[in-house]
DNA sequence: CGTGTTTGACCTGCGC
DNA sequence: GCGCAGGTCAAACACG
């Protein structure tokens, strides 16, 4: 099971053993700080501010040579604790070392800070779901309520 | 000096 | 065809 360490507060992470190149994960949670340290490295290039949201929208790309894995990160509108990821491509590299402590957490007690509600849904904002031919779309909803204390 | 961020310009797809 | 909105580039800048 390869996982996705996502360990800014608590250290909760996902399964990413169903990501494929194409894949899209998004990911919601809530956080105070939208850079979210999921162990690898990220840079910056672009932000832009999206219509019908007042707070911008970051690009970043993975540092790693030959690893061009994109993120956006977004804060919902409605809740400014709301913190969107999104995650295109899969990382053809493991985490670089130092940051991946998230691996014994998962096995050991990690598993009640695993997502407590997983859904998949279909992108509504699309006019048509073509999605299903090559790229996985898959969305992520946690409840993270404590962790923003 | 190397690495990462900022920020405006540029490009492209889509709707009208 | 035009304008808008989203996405990317790249030069300048900041920081360790």
């Amino acid at each position: 099971m390869t996982w996705l360490g996502l360990q800014e507060h608590r250290g909760w992470s996902i399964p990413f053993s169903f990501i494929t190149e194409n894949s899209r994960i998004i990911v919601q949670t809530r956080s105070e700080v939208d850079l979210l340290d999921d162990g690898y490295k990220w840079r910056k290039y672009g932000q832009k501010v999206v219509k019908g949201n007042p707070y911008p929208r970051s690009y970043y790309k993975c540092t790693y040579a030959g690893c061009n894995v994109r993120k956006h990160v977004e804060r919902s509108s409605a809740d400014p604790k709301a913190v969107v990821t999104s995650y295109e491509g899969k990382h053809n590299h493991d985490v670089p070392s130092g940051r991946n402590t998230i691996h014994n957490e998962v096995g050991n007690n990690a598993h009640q800070l695993k997502p407590q509600k997983v859904v998949a849904r279909k992108p509504a904002l699309h006019k048509e779901m073509d999605f299903g031919r090559d790229q996985l779309q898959v969305v992520l909803q946690f409840k993270e309520e404590q962790i923003t204390a």
